[in-house]
DNA sequence: AATGAATGAGGGTTCATTCAT
DNA sequence: GATGAATGAACCCTCATTCAT
């Protein structure tokens, strides 16, 4: 078979995707300290205590589900950074798979964003760091582009570390006020708005 | 007297504030439910029935807690960009007075975005919208500021309220940025990074 | 006041001598892991809330319900073998002693051999040891009795400590006997049989 | 075939055993309430289900375990009393196989010891009274043994009864003295001054 | 008015037992 | 028949809140 896996792993798997999934759930819309082990059971229909034959604590299950997400957001957006492309079209390409991601987890994306600035709860000392260098590591990333368009001279001549946190700065900013206002502008106004400010600002001559 | 203020009054307003410095430093040391009302009512040296006195509950504490921080950091915020002062100075000034802001209040202050982000804890929804209108507030302030500016030729003729946005976006990310890697820039430095990065890619021609 | 306590202070300890009292009935009655700690609370008409005021958790009360028992009938079987009396009179005396305590707190005292015994669940390793030496020292104090004997020529010229350890054994096994069939003896026949038994068997000659 | 027992029978026998000592190992290592049935089951290397076909319930496992043990002990203890030998030759070999079999069993021993002797937590109440008869069948029969040794004139006219109770105590007491302090006399010299000091205080004459 | 002891609902976690495969 | 994943009742403990003093 394609994946490798017997039917006892995929079924594993299917349910831990589950219970990951109405924890993340039930995590964003109520808070950690407002969801009971019991109500992520019964969200993702599985007994209490088959929740904890595949997570050792709430807190377990709380950090698999952040890093699981986290590393999906990861992907997608290095995906985006990478290949062939030329430089502006590596940054459209990221702001548009930023604001894709964004838009239907609104508020799970925010509780990563959450864990990459600075809110540390004690719970989360080792999660943040860990998601923490993810974000490192797409700030990095994206300053290796915009090192690339600053050498190509379709950048200005900035430090190409400092602009890639500012466009990091300016797609959060957009994109969480474009979710507090959905109707100011249209959606995909908002996106271009975000690689207009950035890139014109950035433009070389 | 001065201030119209009984001394029972006076004193009042004193153990009133002293509970909310205590509870501030707390929930930001700590989080919210990982701080005890007696915790507080100890940190404040009071008895825990004198914390009920002035706050009917934890939430109302909380809230009370993060209405008085924006309050004031609305108030300073605003302050910076008002006045007869021109455009970029005002600029230059809202910019300082955040960074000031922030640099002392980081935790605080992070909880301060995340209330004016998205995180929505139930137990926050209240006080979500009620900053919410304060930062709105703010933005439409920074927004106005923009306009004359734009109508001065000062700035590019862009959407004053996109500026806006992109100004909080650009600051939040550096002040953020630096806090978790002080060294990388100095402090001064990186406020005049933001103002830079944002004022040269919106001057006018 | 003859305490030398506060009314409070009175009243805490009166409270902490129920929740003992309860608590030590109740392990008596099912053992330690059938009881549980609401149920303690409420034999002792407490809320739960207020059981944990006195004893950190379900360990710490059952610690100290063993200690305070143990060390109440090592009182009173040290009183028993000191004084001024001669030898014959004070073994006499202690044997009517531990039949006294025995009598009515059987099951209590049970535990209280479990605990001198060799049971040694983790729970208890601090316990036993703890209680093991009052034991140990009871049993000295037994011994050196008998050497008093020994050396007046009261008791035959054995070694001091393992006729302390035969009292011991012989009392223990008198009273559990004497529990499981009162009707087999009087209780007075079966104290004055221990002492009989042991002491004619040890009377010098 | 000898056994008179098919194969399929003689190989349930086996695995019955092989639980039964599964749990007896961790009951007495770890006591009743901290061992789990999945332990058992591990230990045993027998699936969770199918010591639920032989046992139905953790108590039912715990019973036949305990049972079994008292049954081996209690038919080692009367063959020890039985046959054609003297009393002397009897009690001194009872004695002995009583040592033989404490030495390296303490701990069950002493589970043992506890059913015979007073805790009745209430999961043990019916094996209680069945242990407690087995004890008392003991008892019986050394108590016969001594109604022999008196008639004899061998032993000192003393209830024979009470005699029995007597040895019963004077071993316990000595071989948990030992199980405790095992320097402080050699092993042998233990078993030695228990019947040195029962015969000895009990020898007509 | 101030105090902090008392209350008890609620949550995380374990584990005996069942039953589909 | 054997297996072990799934179930959910029950337990220990915390802490927001109340109220007698």
């Amino acid at each position: 078979m394609g994946t490798g896996l017997t039917r006892r792993e995929r079924e594993k798997r299917r349910q831990r995707g589950d219970m990951l999934a109405a924890a993340l759930e039930l995590f964003s819309e109520k808070g950690y300290h407002h969801v009971s082990m019991k109500a992520i059971a019964k969200r993702a229909e599985f007994a209490l205590g088959t929740v904890y034959r595949f997570f050792s604590n709430k807190e377990d299950l709380y950090k698999a589900a952040m890093r699981e997400k986290a590393g999906e957001y990861h992907r997608t957006l290095t995906d985006a950074l990478s290949g062939e492309q030329d430089v502006l079209a590596a940054l459209n390409g990221y702001i548009s798979a930023k604001a894709k991601i964004f838009a239907p987890n609104a508020e799970v994306f925010y509780l990563y964003f959450a864990e990459t600035g600075g809110i540390s709860f004690n719970l989360r000392a080792g999660l943040h760091k860990e998601i923490g260098q993810l974000h490192d590591d797409l700030i990095e990333r994206l300053a290796s582009v915009m090192g690339k368009g600053v050498r190509a001279r379709i950048l200005r001549d900035l430090d190409p570390h400092d602009m890639a946190v500012a466009l990091e700065g300016l797609t959060n900013a957009f994109l969480l006020s474009w979710l507090k206002n959905p109707e100011r502008h249209p959606y995909d106004e908002s996106i271009s708005t975000i690689s207009k400010l950035f890139l014109e600002g950035s433009l070389a001559g």
